[in-house]
RNA sequence: GCCUGGAUGGUGGAAUUGGUAGACACGCAGGACUUAAAAUCCUGUGACCUCAAAAGUCGUGCGGGUUCAAGUCCCGCUCCGGGUACCA
């Protein structure tokens, strides 16, 4: 019997089905393992080749780690609210929840033939009003906590109300924004609204003017991660920065924790530097300078308090606050248009001409806090207004855009640190953190990390400043003004925010007739009727993508639980995530946000788990392989009804008039491109030839054509479907029925084939490139599909698609096949040889050994390398095919299934145990002999001998010789170079 | 600029702790079976030298070093990918 795929699918996938086979219960008698995948954003495109990599990766994993004996976790679910599907509503005034269903069902029926072990008893979405009922409960629970900076956790809000009541807030250390200090009589006489608005400085959840990420093509704001290069990420539709009112979560309240943290989880050393460096942390001092004639002074952040003697002027960004007081009246108007050119300067342009320098003197002058000095005091944008204190004391002698701005305007440049190395000062400034200091009064001859310290000490003496440790990383902006995300559970009263009541949750998407902000600028949910709180408005903003994805993890764990949002039972029981499987991606961005908010659920006391997910990996991005053909120009096609109606055969008619002549890439090798741009053959014989056949093309088409054509040396490379073309040669006739200006094309082929360049690019609809994984396993069968994406290559590694190879393993399912089929006929009642159980140790162990690093590529080859030796064997035993079909079932669990069945057991292949290997079939003979030395198991002993080469025929030979060497220890491995030395591993 | 990952045949990639580099697969070449094709099977396949074989020489981006032994470790570069950036 053939083997067939398609028959074999759809027998196991139903008795799967039908069995509820990868359903998961509770399970104390086992050892818990959660596979967690990153869940999609159900697109209108479907999966395309990229998902399922990382997929089929964790399914391999969680089938491996149930066939051990752990009851294992392995969810899916969908990240379902999101842009595409709002945008298309906006389009066609279809409900984005019409469209997100649908993209599901596509989404469910793609990844059911994936014979994926998911259980989907527990499948999520966030856009479902269940789940993000507790995501909106999360966000109360939210807005009721601060950060406790003695306590060092999250607390309830009521805990700081009553340090408020007993001694107001002079003793509360908490991370939040700039607040009076107040007594607790003062407190207690504040009203209603007073008190609001001073607790919305502590919530974790907060209202608050700040500047924002404006996109205005999108209507709504967007965080950090969410802009690149100036752009939004989605869309890359221009960012402007403007003030609003809005809801940020406060994360800097974890800075220092999600920084800490990274060394206790087992993640790539790349993603955790990520996380570092968005996070920032910068560790310097604060430092107050005192500003001539005016009873205040403006602070600065410096990491560089060594240098203080070496700071020659400040600068403030354009819109630090205190700018327009320091101003003196002859220099006001300068500075006023400056910030108003500084302000009106778009992101972009601001990134995009960072070499610029621009600035202003403001007529201020600040004193040095040691040498009592005058320093002018500038405006210019290359200090940031949100980082540090929005002003810096300049060094130009040791820093670079201090330099640059020193000799732009003429500032002083004074050299306080020596360095160890020739420096011109003329040309650059000195940046290293190394050297002695010099002209710094008491840092002189001190080296630069002993200065910072002596320096930090002296400045915090002096009550000027005191050492501070800055982050980089911003406060979450959390409202977005977009109609398809979770409601932000709010109404307002006399203008105070409070939080609906839990029992009135979900607060469920409200239904409006447009997707459109309002025309007075207002969020979408403002269209929308009777959107109140008994009367009372609704805040119509709602929560941005980020928000279900940081916390979905813990509903698989209890997915349909209406009275919390998992049991505690189920929370205890799984824990942590502990293989998380998805891409690089959302280092910065989900990644964060999860960590945050599982630290924060953890501090309440929901959860006992520090970190969403133990171990993580990366899977490589997917990259598609276009293919191109050539056309070889000046033979534009102008349509069948003109050739009919040609009279006179000229070559230039010709030419206009023959279809579209396609080369093959061996042709196009042949052409250089020449200095000025055009395009040049090689050599003469070349033109002739392609002449040559483009004359007998026009003449096989026009019989009475003898003319000569010209020959212009252009081809135009053109992006052709991917999908037909195979191993870079194209399928001529599903080309010509491609598009339709193909249907006649012509041809000039090589060796009797058309060869495709071929181009790595992202992949894209644009360029034809996607390669869907239903056409994959309509043609070679899941099973194939699931091992070659592995045999690609290594897991975590970024690379193009291809199908270059996949007949490789469609031949080695084949075989495998066979070879079952042929121990079959024999009722597998064969002896296994000793060198069957060779193949078979040898196999387990490899096999186990590759799940367990993650080292996928290299299985599917030891699979290949058992099955052509147990081919060669003409292997019949139950004993060597049965612990086969258990090890190859994480990869190819279909076929898995129907072997297990052949050999005659019961089903299902699943309930099997993963089998063990014996060592002493892994021994080779030669070295048959247990050796320690030393006590240790194996070491490895150098020696150079003198043997002659006829001395050392083969290593038995050698083993022998060392044998004798070593006092009858006998070596486990030897390795002979003939005529050279002996390397000997006991 | 900074951080990070990488560079191995015609191609994708193997080499787990420093131990015969190129496993496995694709592709290519030749052969068997077949009326033919597909499918399947067999043989060869890093480069150079050689009619061929034997033998030899070179060979893991480049230049040095450590070692009996380096794709692997150390120092100095080049190029490519990813992240990030007036962060004081």
């Amino acid at each position: 019997m053939e083997y067939n795929f398609r028959e074999i699918e759809d027998k196991w996938q139903q008795y799967w089905r039908e069995h509820k086979t990868y359903k998961v219960e509770t399970d104390k008698s086992k050892p818990k393992y959660y596979v967690l995948d990153m869940f999609p954003y159900p697109s209108g495109a479907g999966l395309h080749v990229g998902h399922p990599l990382g997929y089929i990766a964790s399914d391999i994993y969680s089938r491996y780690k149930r066939l051990r004996g752990f009851n294992v976790l392995h969810p899916m679910g969908y990240d379902s609210f999101g842009l595409p599907a709002e945008q298309y509503a906006i389009q066609t005034g279809q409900h984005p929840a019409i469209t997100t269903e649908q993209n599901i069902a596509r989404y469910r029926e793609q990844l059911d033939r994936m014979g994926f072990s998911f259980d989907w008893d527990r499948e999520v979405r966030t856009s479902d009003p269940k789940f993000y009922k507790w995501t909106q409960w999360i966000f109360i629970q939210l807005f009721h906590s601060w950060y406790n900076n003695k306590s060092n956790k999250a607390e309830r809000i009521e805990t700081l109300i009553a340090e408020f009541e007993r001694a107001g807030n002079a003793n509360v250390d908490a991370c939040c924004a700039e607040t009076k200090t107040f007594t607790a009589d003062e407190w207690k006489n504040f009203s209603e609204k007073e008190q609001q608005e001073i607790l919305m400085n502590y919530r974790f959840a907060f209202l608050s003017e700040t500047m924002v990420n404006w996109c205005p093509q999108l209507g709504s704001v967007l965080a950090n991660d969410e802009v690149k290069d100036g752009v939004s990420e989605r869309g890359g539709y221009p960012v402007e920065r403007k003030l609003m009112q809005q809801w940020s979560l406060r994360i800097t309240a974890y800075s220092q924790r999600l920084l800490d943290d990274l060394d206790t989880i087992d993640w790539s050393d790349s993603l955790k530097e990520s996380q570092r460096n968005w996070i920032g942390r910068s560790e310097g001092t604060s430092l107050k300078f005192e500003i001539r004639n005016l009873k205040f002074g403006v602070e600065v952040f410096t990491t560089r308090p060594d240098t203080i003697f070496g700071a020659t002027y400040l600068t403030l960004a354009p819109e630090h606050e205190l700018l327009s007081q320091i101003t003196t009246p002859e220099n006001k108007k300068a500075v006023d248009e400056y910030v108003t050119w500084a302000s009106n300067r778009s992101e972009r342009d601001r990134q995009s001409d960072v070499k610029k320098i621009t600035g202003v003197f403001t007529g201020a002058y600040a004193e040095h806090p040691f040498t009592k000095e005058p320093m002018p005091i500038w405006v210019g944008d290359y200090v940031l207004a949100g980082y540090g204190t929005g002003a810096v004391m300049a060094v130009p002698a040791h820093d670079t855009r201090d330099y640059a701005f020193a000799k732009h305007f003429s500032l002083p440049i004074v050299k306080v640190i020596e360095p160890p190395v020739e420096w011109d000062f003329e040309k650059e400034s000195y940046d290293e953190k190394s050297g002695k200091c010099i002209s710094s009064d008491f840092l002189n001859g001190l080296e630069v990390k002993d200065a910072i310290k002596h320096a930090i000490e002296e400045i915090e003496k002096q009550n000027i400043g005191k050492g501070k440790i800055n982050f980089r990383q911003r406060d979450a902006i959390f409202g977005r003004q977009r109609y398809w995300g979770e409601p932000i559970p709010i109404y307002y009263k006399d203008n105070i925010a409070y939080t609906l009541p839990e029992s009135e949750l979900p607060l469920v998407l409200p239904e409006v007739d447009k997707y459109l902000p309002t025309e007075t600028g207002e969020p979408p949910l403002a269209r929308a009727k009777d959107f109140n709180y008994k009367g009372y408005p609704l805040e119509t903003t709602t929560m941005p993508g980020w928000a279900g994805s940081s916390w979905y993890y813990l509903r698989y764990m209890d997915a349909h639980n209406e009275s919390a949002f998992a049991s505690k039972e189920a929370i205890d029981y799984w824990g942590q995530v502990d293989l998380y499987l998805g891409g690089s991606e959302h280092a910065t961005g989900h990644l964060l946000y999860v960590r945050f908010w599982t630290k924060f659920l953890k501090d309440l006391g929901y959860i006992n788990i520090d970190e969403p997910a133990k171990k993580l990996i990366n899977q490589g991005m997917m990259q598609g392989t276009s293919a191109i053909v050539y056309r070889v120009e000046r033979t534009h096609h102008v349509g069948g009804k003109d050739r009919e109606n040609e009279t006179s055969l000229t070559s230039t008619n010709l030419m206009y008039s023959l279809p579209q002549v396609f080369v093959s890439k061996g042709y196009v090798d042949k052409i250089t491109k020449t200095k000025d741009g055009n395009l040049t053959w090689h050599d003469d014989t070349e033109v002739n030839n392609l002449q040559n056949k483009l004359h007998e093309i026009a003449s096989s088409i026009y019989s009475e054509f003898s003319g000569k054509m010209e020959l212009t040396p252009y081809v135009t490379p053109l992006h052709v479907d991917v999908n037909i073309v195979d191993n870079n040669v194209l399928d001529i006739e599903a080309f010509k029925q491609w598009r339709e200006e193909f249907a006649d094309a012509e041809f000039i082929l090589e060796d009797d084939k058309y060869i495709c360049g071929s181009e790595i690019e992202k992949m894209s609809k644009r360029w034809y490139n996607v390669v869907n994984p239903d056409d994959m396993c309509d043609k070679y069968g899941t099973d194939c599909f699931r091992m070659y994406e592995m045999f690609l290559g290594p897991l975590e590694q970024s690379k193009p698609w291809n199908t270059n190879g996949i007949t490789g393993v469609s031949g080695f399912l084949k075989k495998l096949w066979r070879l079952y089929e042929n121990a079959k006929s024999k009722d597998f009642s064969g002896e296994a040889s000793k060198e069957e159980l060779k193949v078979m140790h040898k196999t387990i162990k490899k096999i186990t050994e590759d799940i367990e690093r993650f080292s996928f590529n290299t299985s599917v080859s030891s699979f290949m390398i058992c099955v052509n030796e147990l081919t060669d064997l003409k292997c019949t035993s139950r004993d060597v095919l049965q612990p086969l079909a258990v090890l190859l079932s994480p990869y190819a669990p279909h076929i898995a299934e129907e072997l297990w069945a052949m050999l005659g057991n019961a089903p299902s292949v699943t309930k099997a145990e993963w089998p063990v290997y014996d060592e002493q079939y892994l021994v080779e003979d030669a070295y048959e002999y247990p050796v320690s030395i030393n006590g240790k198991k194996r070491f490895t002993i150098s020696l150079s001998l003198n043997l002659k080469n006829d001395e050392i025929e083969n290593e038995v030979l050698a083993a022998n010789k060392m044998k004798e060497l070593l006092n009858g220890a006998a070596p486990k491995k030897v390795i002979v170079i003939p005529g050279k030395i002996v390397n000997v591993v006991v």
